[in-house]
DNA sequence: TGGTGAAACAAACGGCCGTTCGTCCGGATA
DNA sequence: TATCCGGACGAACGGCCGTTTGTTTCACCA
């Protein structure tokens, strides 16, 4: 056999990225093997390498992938907001939502930068970089107008951060609370942690 | 060769356990091999089972050992205390420091939960449950007595775990911040987060 | 309708995996 | 001083690893 009647590059290189989520989430990166992931997706092992470079291409392309569109939708959701609060309550209300939609992303993403090589590493955290320094200017703008009160910006950056994304380690889409209630739950308490 | 000499079994023990705990940190449990591990530790492959009856045992040990003393030293933070914002302090002050000064037996734990065997893994959550229940009867009593405010206890404490955990992502020995300055900031936005 | 290139197959490369086993040394006990 | 056994060695087991290669087939476009 060879080519299989209806394949389709786009579409399996799709479904390759999918099952390498599921499996990097499963077992990690390194502990990942290419054939799990070829058998996963109907392919022979070497039939993967039509579609990325190699495996630290395929690590990569996820997390880069995930942290742009990350950056991007945090882009949308705060569009046209000035004031602190507002922005604040619509970051938090945003990365709940991402988060709790893309756990095993959210989690490779976290978790493997430590498989990634050092340029590509450095690509990632520098991304990271951007997204945490967008919340640490919407905590300054709002202590520099009063509506915040914090004694270190970017510690408290971190703590609302790692705060809200925890809701990654129990929330389940069947669980007791819904995705509208959670975010108010942990707005409430991430705004009557900085506001003076 | 054999026995070599001066060679001690609680000793070797000991190494095996550190060089497990920072390769797990590096590599991932799954992706450890154990020939890393014993070039590490200066034995020969077959020699780790003179210490251990499998890989498996080795992880449990390290996870189990590591929740056992977290839950043992948090009894000890909070003994004698009763006053709710005296507790949820003392817990804050005790999470952070403890966190700060064993990174990596804390991610290993939170990570590689995936890897341990179901009946292993379950007394594992367990002993997690009862830390996590800790915490949700501190707030559920500063609620009782009016001295916290927040809508949903479990989340809050969910929360409250999340955000000091994250000191662990960016805390360095020789950073900005000193461990009693970075308390005494998390503390501060726990406080203000739960009081009413 | 013929040609071209994307996308698959099968087989193989050297190398590492967790674990078991038979052996032997050397420090503590009697 | 004799003996026991904890703790090490080294070799081997079957099996899986990431990647490369040569070949083959099928979908699409001129």
């Amino acid at each position: 056999m060879a080519r299989t009647s209806g394949s389709n590059g786009e579409r399996t290189a799709a479904h390759i990225r999918d099952a390498g989520v599921r499996l990097i989430h499963r077992h990690g990166f390194e502990a990942m093997s290419l054939r799990q992931l070829a058998t996963e997706v109907g392919l022979q092992p070497g039939s993967l390498y039509n579609h990325f470079e190699n495996k630290q291409a395929l690590l990569f392309e996820i997390v880069r992938t995930h942290m742009e569109e990350l950056l991007a939708e945090l882009g949308a959701a705060l569009e046209g907001r000035t004031d602190p609060v507002d922005r604040l309550t619509a970051f938090s209300a945003f990365h709940l939502r991402y988060h709790m939609t893309r756990r095993m992303l959210v989690y490779i993403a976290n978790s493997e930068l430590r498989s990634l090589e050092p340029g590509n590493r450095e690509a990632i955290v520098a991304l990271r970089g951007r997204y945490e320094a967008t919340v640490v200017a919407i905590l300054a703008d709002g202590v520099a107008s009063g509506a915040f009160k914090v004694a270190d910006v970017r510690v408290a950056a971190y703590a609302v951060i790692a705060m809200l994304t925890g809701v990654c380690d129990w929330y389940r889409p069947d669980g007791r609370l819904g995705q509208e209630e959670i975010a108010r739950l942990y707005t409430d308490l991430v705004l009557k942690g900085v506001t003076g």
